[in-house]
DNA sequence: AGCACGCCGACT
DNA sequence: GTCGGCGTGCTC
């Protein structure tokens, strides 16, 4: 009775909680808990609230209160979604760190850090799961009627289903539905994840029999092809536990269609197996998982480091054998029950080692990145949650995960920019955010690089963070032998063929007479960057952007980088009539056209933004390159990052010039990289590679560095400039982006903050200055520089202040019309 | 982010 | 004379 009492109690009292709702606005809001849901208020769960006249969003319970807002009524929280909570308490904290390091609102973080089926508001579209077989007689009512009106309709909104079903009440409804995998939310439609296959080959039980199988070859006798395959299964079969379609064609020479027919005539049975489920076989003979003795002797010196460290960088050459040293260390957490959170660049998780340490940690491990469609992320999300995932590979957006007990973050090639968010705020550094993450949960964090960032090399040199090197490779691989070759002089000599050199020709010619893979490198996409008038000099450029447009041969157009406008490329001179048009400069759309002119036989492929634009193509590409389908692969940067193939034996840089006069502080410290990183994908084992670097100025000092692989000579010589004109690793940067449409206002804007930011800052502002591209997408755009010293005075404060004075200028009518856009440490 | 309210150009 | 363009301000 007593209880019945409290209980009732308890109900009366009126709750008001305080949320984040996933959008861009400076408060969080406060709503009016109704009595039946007390008990179900809890911080980290998710509850719909109606924000404005009509919408509905899911937002996170920040703190729960029994005060009654003053000044307004506040409105009741719709529905309580979670049973426990979603988001963790370090979770929270972890967004208001970064909405305050990144100077953003926590409701973009919250936007960033949840899937989006976890965060439905009324606008979001669903559509049915098609492919997925279930029985519909086993619905509810209301999913039964649901599933109908998406069979007439392919797509409604969550208001949409709400008008259908008669009532507001409609998440917990979509929210079963998503579980049981009927539906889903519509952006993710058009980009499922595949899974890559494999194809096994086995024999036909009838042939296992010694008659029949003569009988087999007899009647193949006129069909040389299939025999040489059987009899390539028959030799391969005893050597190996299962053999792949890919095995027979390898060894017998036999071709695809040949293994077709004997499918055909059933004397083989294929078996299409998922080749992140497969054990990997192959890992005791190429010794993965074994250490060398160096390699032990590293992996004791970064063990002894993280005692007494908190962030160790591993600085290791490329094919040093980081990633056994990773594998290492990973068992070793997990032994411990606590977490590890193992990130990597987006493009990484999609190669081959991803598949084995998939294999290798089976049912425990996790694998979290953009390309997984909405339903996976959110799986991945509850599992993590509910600590049953004890590894998580990952790109940048998985330090969102709500982690249980994280003991260990790995960052590898942490130097890498596609650790930086840019485009929608929070503009955070996976690699910073994650040494944060690991303080609060008392973890520790381990950064891989072959070429570190200067920052992260900066602060193991003062002792901040430990340091552990790696110097030799793994195995015995040579480091690739690397020739720099003059544009200039051959191009006197009349030895360059269009945008290859002699040298790198003969290169190319000889890897492929021995049936070896080749990479060429030229960081531009498109055909040609630029269409030129000869007669006036004009030059098309894009409607909204100040940029010009690239030809595009595929497409017969040109097109914008930055905003997407495309138009019909011209054949007449829009400003003079005349049709002496140019093409100017050079993208890998030509160095694949003319390449497949000057080399008819080679296979060639190109891998850039444009091809790789679906899931399947970079995947697809990336098997075929593996399974020696390829015999050129020409490539922007994206060839430079983490691609792992022993068949590639030479490697060319189109044009070294382009990446070294790019106008930037770090454009040398992104050569090296870039240099050194493409260069380590030459000869990985067995054979030496080699590299071909072409450019007009062989004497640069960054190429001569790459060469003599001496990247301490880099540090050194770079750092003396960053300290003398203020630059990071000694100072800290804080961009702001000013955006205007009308070019005159956002002048005087510009100019007007730049002041006040200089009555409190004095000398630390630069600027405003119109960045490399001043205008996008019909937006003029200026930027003020803040450089701060690392010690004196407070980042923190200074933000603080950064923020008041954005804030009193947004109050001017001065500022009308403009976007402000802060970004912390830009890279 | 969305949506309503509000002030200036091309249409019935 | 109205319809509709998007600039501006507000949402508990």
């Amino acid at each position: 009775m007593l209880e019945f009492a409290e209980a009732q109690h308890a109900d009366r009292k009126t709750l008001f909680i305080e949320v984040i709702l996933p959008l861009a606005i400076a408060k969080n809001y406060t709503y009016r808990v109704p009595y039946e849901m007390n008990e179900a208020i809890e911080i980290g769960k998710r509850v719909v609230v109606q924000f404005g006249k009509s919408k509905l969003y899911t937002a996170i319970i920040l703190s729960i209160g029994e005060k009654a807002p003053e000044k307004y009524e506040a409105k009741y929280v719709l529905e309580v979604l979670d049973d426990k909570p979603l988001v963790t308490h370090a979770q929270l904290q972890l967004w208001q760190w970064i909405s305050e390091y990144y100077m953003c609102h926590i409701g973009e973080v919250m936007h960033a850090a949840l899937p989006s089926v976890l965060k439905l508001a009324s606008e979001t579209r669903i559509v049915l799961n098609k492919g997925f077989e279930y029985d519909r007689t086993q619905l509810h009512d209301k999913e039964f009627l649901i599933a109908e009106a998406l069979d007439l309709q392919p797509e409604l909104t969550v208001s949409d289903i709400a008008k259908l079903l008669g009532q507001k009440t409609v998440m917990p409804v979509l929210k079963m539905m998503f579980e049981k995998n009927i539906i889903h939310i519509s952006e993710e439609v058009n980009d499922k994840y595949k899974p890559r296959k494999r194809t096994f080959i086995s024999l036909n039980p009838l042939y296992r029999d010694q008659d029949n199988l003569r009988e087999v070859f007899t009647i193949l006798e006129r069909a040389p092809k299939q025999a040489d395959a059987l009899l390539a299964y028959i030799k391969l079969s005893r050597q190996q536990k299962s053999v792949s379609k890919n095995d027979i064609i390898e060894a017998s020479g036999a071709g695809a269609a040949a293994i077709k027919a004997l499918l055909d005539k059933e004397v083989f049975v294929a078996e299409e197996v998922n080749v992140s489920r497969l054990l990997y076989e192959a890992e005791e003979e190429t010794g993965l998982f074994n250490l060398s003795d160096t390699q032990q002797t590293v992996l004791d010196d970064v063990r002894r480091q993280l005692e007494d460290k908190d962030t160790v960088l591993l600085y290791g050459v490329t094919s040093s054998g980081k990633t056994q040293l990773y594998v290492r260390l990973i068992e070793e957490m997990i032994a411990t029950g606590r977490q590890v959170l193992y990130l990597l660049p987006e493009i990484a998780l999609t190669t081959h080692i991803i598949e084995r340490l998939r294999a290798y940690f089976v049912a425990s491990i996790g694998v979290y990145h953009s390309r997984f469609n909405d339903n996976e992320r959110a799986e991945v999300w509850q599992k993590v949650l509910n600590n049953e995932y004890k590894v998580v590979l990952g790109a940048r957006s998985s330090v969102f995960l709500p982690f249980a007990d994280l003991g260990l973050i790995i960052v590898d090639e942490e130097h890498e920019t596609s650790y930086k968010q840019f485009d929608p705020a929070p503009r955070y550094n996976a690699r910073d955010v994650a040494i944060f993450l690991a303080n609060l949960y008392k973890g520790k964090v381990l950064l891989g690089s072959a070429t570190p960032s200067f920052e992260s090399y900066f602060n193991a040199r003062i002792h901040k963070y430990g340091l552990a090197e790696m110097i030799e490779r793994f195995g015995g691989v040579e480091l690739p032998v690397t020739e720099v070759v003059s544009i200039t002089a051959e191009t006197k000599q009349k030895t360059m063929q269009s945008h290859f050199t002699g040298v790198l020709m003969k290169d190319i010619e000889e890897a492929l007479a021995n049936k070896e893979q080749v990479i060429l490198f030229q960081n531009r996409r498109g055909y040609a960057p630029l269409l030129m008038c000869r007669i006036c000099a004009h030059t098309p450029k894009c409607i909204n952007c100040d940029v010009s447009l690239t030809y595009h041969k595929s497409s017969g157009k040109l097109h914008c980088h930055y905003c997407g406008y495309k138009e019909d490329s011209p054949v007449i001179c829009p400003a003079c009539g005349s049709t002496h048009l140019e093409y100017k400069g050079f993208g890998t759309e030509k160095i694949e056209d003319e390449l497949r002119m000057i080399l008819p036989n080679a296979r060639v492929a190109r891998m850039d933004m444009d091809t790789t634009r679906s899931r399947n193509a970079l995947q697809n590409m990336l098997n075929d390159l593996e399974e020696k389908k390829i015999d050129i692969l020409v490539g922007t940067q994206m060839v430079a990052k983490g691609l792992d193939f022993s068949g590639v034996t030479v490697i060319g840089i189109i044009n070294a010039d382009s990446l070294l006069r790019f106008p930037d502080y770090r454009a040398n410290e992104r050569s090296y990289q870039m240099l050194a990183q493409v260069s380590g994908r030459a000869g990985r084992r067995g054979k030496r590679g080699k590299v071909v670097i072409q450019t007009y100025d062989t004497n640069h000092r960054v190429i001569k560095q790459v060469i003599e692989n001496d990247y301490h000579d880099l540090y050194f010589t770079e750092m003396e400039e960053r300290k003398s004109f203020h630059y990071p690793p000694y100072y800290r940067i804080v961009n702001l982006d000013i955006k205007h449409k009308d070019p005159e206002v956002l002048y005087n804007q510009s100019v007007y903050l730049a002041n006040e930011l200089r009555k409190q800052f004095g000398e630390r502002v630069i600027g405003p200055h119109p960045p490399l591209v001043s205008r996008i997408r019909n937006y003029y755009i200026q930027a003020i520089m803040l450089k701060f010293e690392k010690d004196g005075l407070s980042i923190n404060k200074a933000k603080t202040v950064i923020r008041d004075i954005i804030t009193q200028f947004q109050t001017t009518k001065l500022s009308k019309g403009s976007i402000i856009q802060p970004d912390v440490d830009p890279y």
